[in-house]
DNA sequence: ACTCCAATCCAC
DNA sequence: TGGATTGGAGTG
């Protein structure tokens, strides 16, 4: 009596092919749940690789079919643990993702090409020399009191969620690190999740020296065969704590006691490819299944986070003042139309000016944060006032001084300033509007003897990039920094006093249902860069919408009245948390392809939800063409949904991905689903 | 009656 | 996804 594997092959995009295929085992072969296999695949019979995800006897069903041998099992013992199983099947329930796509997240690629043979001892990791003054970490009263409301819910083995609200400047790391010792005390793990590493080299060296090598890291700068050493040093239990970026959230640690998430609203978080996971989610199921406590923190938690503490979901812990005690900066606002009536058309309001001159003149620092990249940031045609747009992607170009090219930001396409406009042929383009570049150049002219360091994705695409330069403008090296949101994070800077936002109002509009909660943190983050020591700090806040609430709470560092109005907004448009969002995207080359595919598929959901008998809570709004309608020459249309994200909800979003993906209309287009994911672009 | 290539089909 | 299959356009 043979058994039958149920296998995850790597098959394409149809969501009708990805099943789990049955292969007989051949006799005498030992093979487990979770192990990797050779097996036949296709009418070629090509060889593939693929995953056990399930055992069972041999029946008349499949006895029927006509099943083909499993040709050679890869492992003695399974690659993948339950744990690492049930992630599979919630993954691929929860973000509409296929098998391969759920393990390949769970698996480095170098595991699951390569032997599964431990790599040798001898090539082990540089010690690292652990600090002597270890009792040394003295908390503050109020530092000392989250601690305590957090650390008894360590001991247990009941999953809890805590909000750890903590002003910027709090010293929450603190906190993470007393938590971080007890747990290990404890003899649990501890996984440390921080929304991109090389902005934050202070963090990670601070936990490296404190508790060496049972550190481990995992993040995407590292290759194939350092990911691969601290995957393995994490599942042997050598590691017990990992720190990393999204990816790391699937670290395979035994007995994990804490997860802590740093910032936890960055967009890093949620996988914008598949499979498209939010990381809080992912680690809320691994914090229900070892029993261990979750701590997403922030000094200003999205608005989910915070309705779920109000709702008493989570539990909130606050930080409220500062290291030292030293007060938030003052933020003065300046109303840019004001500005422009006075005849002041430059990108510094004078008040603005005169702080950053001040600043030079006291040798104290000052970061400009302005949110867009490159010179001018549009070319457009005086006549029919059309930009000049990227041949790929349907988007403005902007013109970069350095290189004279004109480049687009979403694709990395560049060419030179044509000399006519593309659409109407007119001879007359002009430039407008402000980048970093620009502001670096009229900083230049007006404040000769100012060392400026610019910091964007031009200057920081070089490995370690960032770590220099913020070590830099640490030390003193430069008068000013100025940058997009990357500014935001990063180092402390003693010395910084002023805060300059030169613009965010763009931010603004992005067309996302989140851009307001994400410009309020951007704002409240570089502020509170300003300040940090003895010396207290300021912050002027740049604007043409001095009225609009998310700038003026933004000022008066509100949060809670940011919060209740925002709120407000998301109850009356029916947005989270009063709803999940899922939508449905579709891609294709071809315009008139990409139109009918849409329709179709917009049909063949109304079919499938009119099948079921109980109602499900939704709103469907018709497929839209998105804001950027070509991407890297890519047509790219959606689908919203507004709806309760709950079971028989992901089912029947299955259902209506498996039934179109037959119909030929929608099986020439491309379609994924992303589920409270970003609707903006 | 033949080739050639792109669209389509299918996988255990 | 990738290879096998199919069918329509083009060729002699």
């Amino acid at each position: 009596m043979s058994e039958i594997a149920l296998v995850a092959v790597h098959v394409g995009s149809a969501y009708s092919a990805d099943i789990l295929y049955s292969y007989k085992i051949p006799e005498k072969i030992a093979c487990k749940i979770g192990c990797r296999v050779h097996v036949p695949f296709g009418k070629a019979n090509r060889n593939v690789i693929g995953f056990v995800m399930a055992i069972e006897p041999e029946s008349e069903q499949n006895q029927d079919l006509k099943l083909k041998t499993i040709l050679s099992v890869l492992d003695d013992m399974p690659v993948l643990n339950q744990e690492q199983m049930q992630l599979v099947y919630w993954l691929r329930e929860n973000t509409f993702c296929s098998y391969y796509d759920a393990i390949t997240a769970i698996l480095p690629s170098a595991v699951i090409k390569k032997l599964s043979h431990v790599r040798k001892k001898s090539k082990s990791v540089k010690a690292i020399q652990i600090q002597e003054d270890l009792p040394r970490l003295i908390l503050s009263d109020e530092q000392q009191k989250a601690y305590n409301k957090i650390s008894p819910y360590l001991e247990t083995s009941k999953p809890a969620c805590f909000l750890l609200k903590g002003v910027t400047g709090s010293g929450k790391t603190s906190v993470f690190e007393a938590l971080a010792e007890k747990t290990l005390a404890l003899g649990k793990s501890v996984l440390l999740l921080l929304p991109e590493i090389s902005l934050t080299p202070q963090t990670v060296q601070r936990f490296q020296k404190r508790f060496g090598n049972r550190v481990a890291l995992m993040h995407s700068r590292l290759s194939d065969s350092e990911r691969r050493l601290s995957y393995e040093r994490a599942k042997t239990g050598e590691a017990d704590f990992i720190i990393g970026t999204r990816s790391a959230v699937f670290a395979p640690l035994q007995n994990i006691g804490l997860i802590i998430m740093d910032e936890e609203g960055e967009r890093s978080y949620k996988s914008e490819s598949a499979p498209r996971y939010d990381t809080i989610e992912v680690a809320k199921q691994r914090c229900r299944y070892h029993g261990a406590v979750l701590l997403p923190s922030s000094a200003t938690p999205t608005i989910e986070s915070y309705y779920n503490a109000e709702k008493n979901i989570y539990q909130l812990v606050e930080l409220k003042q500062r290291y030292g005690n030293m007060p938030l900066p003052e933020v003065e606002t300046i109303d840019m139309k004001l500005e422009r009536d006075a005849g002041n058309f430059s990108v510094f309001s004078r008040r603005l000016f005169e702080a950053i001159q001040e600043n030079l003149k006291n040798k104290e620092q000052s970061i400009l944060l302005l949110n867009r990249r490159g010179y001018h940031t549009i070319i457009s045609c005086c006549i029919c006032n059309k930009p000049v747009y990227c041949e790929n992607c349907l988007i403005p170009m902007t013109w970069h001084k350095p290189d004279n090219l004109l480049h687009c930001h979403y694709c990395g396409y560049s060419k030179p300033v044509p000399e006519n406009c593309p659409s109407c042929n007119g001879k007359k383009l002009r430039r407008m509007g402000f980048g970093t570049q620009r502001l670096e150049d009229e900083l230049l002219s007006r404040l000769p003897e100012a060392r400026i360091l610019r910091m964007d994705a031009d200057t920081t695409s070089k490995k370690n990039a960032y770590e220099k330069n913020f070590e830099a403008f640490r030390n003193g090296e430069y008068d000013i920094m100025l940058g997009t949101q990357m500014i935001g994070k990063g180092l402390d800077f003693p010395n910084v006093t002023l805060v300059g936002v030169v613009s965010v109002d763009k931010a603004l509009f992005s067309g996302d249902f989140r851009s307001y909660e994400r410009t309020f943190s951007l704002v409240t983050q570089v502020v509170g860069r300003s300040g940090r020591s003895e010396k207290s700090g300021r912050a002027i806040l740049q604007t043409f919408l001095p009225e609009h609430y998310v700038l003026r709470f933004s000022a008066e560092q509100n949060y809670e009245a940011f919060v209740k109005e925002e709120l407000a907004l998301r109850k009356t448009l029916l947005f989270p948390p009063y709803c999940d969002i899922c939508v449905v995207n579709f891609t294709s080359e071809k315009e008139d392809v990409i139109a009918i595919g849409a329709q179709k598929f917009s049909e063949c959901m109304q079919e499938v939800l009119a099948s079921y008998s109980e109602k499900i809570p939704l709103r469907i709004l018709p497929p839209m063409p998105c804001m950027y309608e070509k991407i890297k020459g890519k047509y790219r249309w959606r689908m919203i949904l507004k709806c309760k994200n709950t079971q028989v909800f992901r089912q029947f979003i299955r259902n209506t991905l498996e039934k179109s993906s037959k119909i030929k209309e929608i099986a020439k287009i491309h379609v994924y689903v992303d589920m409270n994911g970003s609707i903006g672009i």
